[in-house]
DNA sequence: AATGAATGAGCCTTCATTCAT
DNA sequence: GATGAATGAAGGCTCATTCAT
C-alpha cells in the first residue's frame, strides 16, 4: 500500500496544508501543492474548486481538528474555582495553538496568525465559530476573579491573557533566536501555562485590591 | 514647487511605505509604488536596485525613525524607581509599535509584524540593531524587580509584558471588530500602557511573593 | 415517470441544442451541456464519442427537423404559376430558418448561420444532403421566369432571393436593435414573405425586361 | 531594415488583424498573434492590455479604414438621381465588406460578419459609430426613391438591399463551393453592383406601381 | 450503461526585471 | 538621471478527454 491509495483529495490536504503553513496564501502555489501530493496540476481546481477554496478548507480543518483535540473546558467542571478554571483555559488555548509534536501542526498555527494580522475573508466566519466562543469563556472567567469590575477592565484583562499566550506563537520565530530555552516545544508547554496562569493571577489580584482600596 | 521636485528617489519611498503597509511585501507591486510616486515602472529597480532592496530599505526607515522619535528611555533616568522604569518602557514600546496618530505609521508596525511571524533575511540586522538592545532594557528592569529569580523567569516575565503590548498590533484587526473600544488609537494609549504595566506588577510581585515563601 | 428516465443519450442531445444554440461552438463547454442534461461530465463523450461528434448530431438533426416540418414544396403542386412557388419557397424558406415559435428553434438557425460563415467538415455534408436541392428548387423557379436568361442571371437572382431570407436570420441581432418592429417573430413572417417576394417578382421582371429590350 | 524595426506594436496589430480574421475572437490566441508577430508573450498586454482590448482596436481600425478608403458617397453628389446614389451606394458597401483585392481586408470583413451574428460588447460602438449613419444614408435614398411610402415599407426595402450585398461576405464558403462562378473577387464586385442595383430598382418600381395603383 | 476521478494541454494574465536610448 | 519598450518566468484556471470501476 503506497501513498497513492489514501485519495487523491485527502493527499491535496495534507500537502496544502504543509504549504500553505510553510508559505502562507500568497507565496503558495498550486503547482507547488499539486507537486507534493503527486497530483496533476488540475487536481485543486477539481477537487476544491480554487486555490482560494482549498485554503479555507484547510483553514477550518485545522479549527476543527484543533478544537475537537483541545476542548476548552477539559481537565475542569464548570463549577470548578475560577483560577482553575483559568489555568486549564490557558493551557487549552497554548496546546490548540501549537500542538503537542506534531511539526505540521505548529505550523499551522502560524497561518492563523498571519490571519490574525490581516484578517481575509475565509477567517471571518472562522473567527465567529471558534475564536468569538473561546473568548466568551475567557471573559466569564475573568468575570468571577474580578466580580467588581467594570467591562473595560474584563476585556482589558482578558486581552493580557490571550496576548501572553499568542507571543508563543506569532514571535516564535525571535524567541528561538533571542531565547531558545524559552521556545515552546512539546514538552515546555505546560510550563509555560502554570507561569502564565500565575503572572496573570498575580496581575489581577492587583487590580482586585485596587478596586477595593477605599479612595 | 511641486511634488516632481523632491526627488524620484524620496518619492518612491514615501510610496512603497505606504504601499508596503497597506498590502504587505508580496501583495506590493513595483507598479503601484512607481504609479503612486508618479515615476517610471523602472525607477525602482534603478534608485533601490530591486523591491526587495526597496523593502529592506522601508524597514530600517521606519524602524531608526520609531526609535529616534520614542526612544526607550524617555521620560524616566537610570535610577528611577523600576516600577516607573517598567510603565515608562511599556509607553514606549506601545508608541513606537502604534506612533501617534500618523496613520501610515500604525500601518507599517504591521510589517514588522509579519517580519516576526516569518522573519526574512533582512529582519535579521534589524532584530540585533533595535530589538535585542530593547529588549535588554526590559530584562534588566525585571531583574531589579526580582533581584532572586532564576534566568529563565526574567525571560517569561519581559515575555508576558511583551505579549502583552504586541497583541494591539497584531490583533488589531480581531480587536477592532471583538472589542473595538479596546483598540488602541492615539488618545487610548496611555490607559493600554498603564494597565498593562498595573497588571504586569501585580504578576511580578506575586512571582515574588512565591519565591519569598517558605518551601 | 421524471426526466431521468427519458434516457441521458436524449436529455444530452436536448442539453446540448439549447446550450449551442445559446452560445455557439466554441464558447459551450461539454460541462454545461451535462449540467443542464443532468448527466455526468462523461457522458457526452460517452454518448456521443466527443464534443465535436455531438454538435454534428444536432446540427443534423435540426436540419432533418426543420426540412420535414417546412418541406420546401408545401402549399403548391409542380405546376402552379412559377410567380406562386416563388412565394412558397421563401416563405419555407423564412419557416425552416426561423421556426415558427419555439424559442429553441429561432436558436439553432443561428448556428447554421456561423457554419455558412465559416463551414466546418461537419457542414459538408449538410450542405449536399439538405442545401444544395433546395438551392436547385429554386434555380428552377427563377428559370422558368427567366427563360430566356443565362445561368449567371439566374445565379444572380437566386442569390439576391436568399440574401434577402438570409438577413433576417444573420443580422438577427442588429436588426432588433436598429428596427425592432421589423424584427421576425412568429407573426410576422407571412409579412416578410410576401415583401420579399413582390420585391423579387419586381427585380425579375426588370431584368426580363431588360433582356427583351432591342439593343 | 528588416521586420523588427516597425515596432513591436504595429507588427502586433498586423498580426492580430491576421489571427483573428482567421480564427475569430475564441479561436485566436495571444500566443498566435505574439508568434506571428515575432513578439513576447507578454507583449500583447503591455501594449493593449489584454486580448479583448487588442480585438476592440483591430475591429475599429478596420472599419475606420475601411470607410475611410470607400466613402459613403464616392462617385456622386447630393443632387444626383436617387438611383445612381443607390448604385453608388451598393458599390460602395461591396467594396468596404470585400476590399478590393487585400486578401486581408477580405478575412476582416468575417470577423464583422460573426459579430453581426452574436455582437459582442466591442460592437456596440461600432454599430453606433459606423453601421447607423450608414443605413440612414440607404433610408434616404429609398425614401426618395418611394416617396410615398410608409416607414415600414422603406425599412423593408433598405433590408433587402443589404441582404442582397451581405449575402456575397456571410456566405462567401458556401457561394464559393455551389456556385463559383458569382464569389466576388476582385475584378467582378462591379458586376455584382450593377446586378444588385438593377435588381433592387426593379423590386422598389414594383413597390412603386403597387402603391400607385387604384384599389 | 454510466460515472467519479483524474489528467494533459493550453489559455490569459501578472510581475519584477532588463536594456537601449 | 531617467524612461519607454520589451521580456522570461510563473501563476491560477479551464476544458475536453480518458479510464477504472
Amino acid at each position: 500500500m503506497n501513498d497513492s491509495d489514501i485519495g487523491t483529495k485527502v493527499r491535496l490536504m495534507a500537502a496544502a496544508k504543509k504549504v500553505f503553513a510553510d508559505r502562507g496564501f500568497k507565496e503558495t502555489t498550486v503547482r507547488e501543492i499539486c507537486a507534493l501530493a503527486g497530483a496533476n496540476l488540475a487536481a485543486v481546481n477539481y477537487h476544491f474548486g480554487s486555490k482560494n477554496k482549498l485554503y479555507s478548507e484547510v483553514l477550518g480543518d485545522f479549527l476543527s481538528f484543533a478544537f475537537s483535540r483541545f476542548p476548552i473546558d477539559v481537565g475542569v467542571c464548570p463549577d470548578s474555582p475560577p483560577a482553575d478554571r483559568l489555568r486549564a483555559y490557558i493551557r487549552g488555548f497554548l496546546y490548540r495553538m501549537l500542538g503537542d509534536g506534531d511539526p505540521l501542526y505548529e505550523k499551522l498555527g502560524k497561518l492563523l496568525m498571519a490571519e490574525m494580522l490581516e484578517p481575509s475573508e475565509h477567517f471571518i466566519a472562522t473567527l465567529e465559530r471558534y475564536i468569538e466562543p473561546t473568548y466568551e469563556v475567557l471573559q466569564h472567567i475573568v468575570r468571577e476573579l474580578l466580580p467588581n469590575a467594570v467591562e473595560d477592565i474584563v476585556h482589558r484583562c482578558a486581552g493580557s491573557i490571550v496576548g501572553q499566550c499568542l507571543l508563543f506563537d506569532h514571535a516564535k520565530g525571535i524567541i528561538q533566536r533571542m531565547c531558545p530555552e524559552l521556545a515552546l516545544e512539546a514538552g515546555s508547554l505546560e510550563r509555560a501555562a502554570d507561569f502564565i496562569a500565575d503572572f496573570s493571577l498575580g496581575g489581577i489580584s492587583r487590580l482586585e485590591a485596587g478596586e477595593n482600596a477605599c479612595p
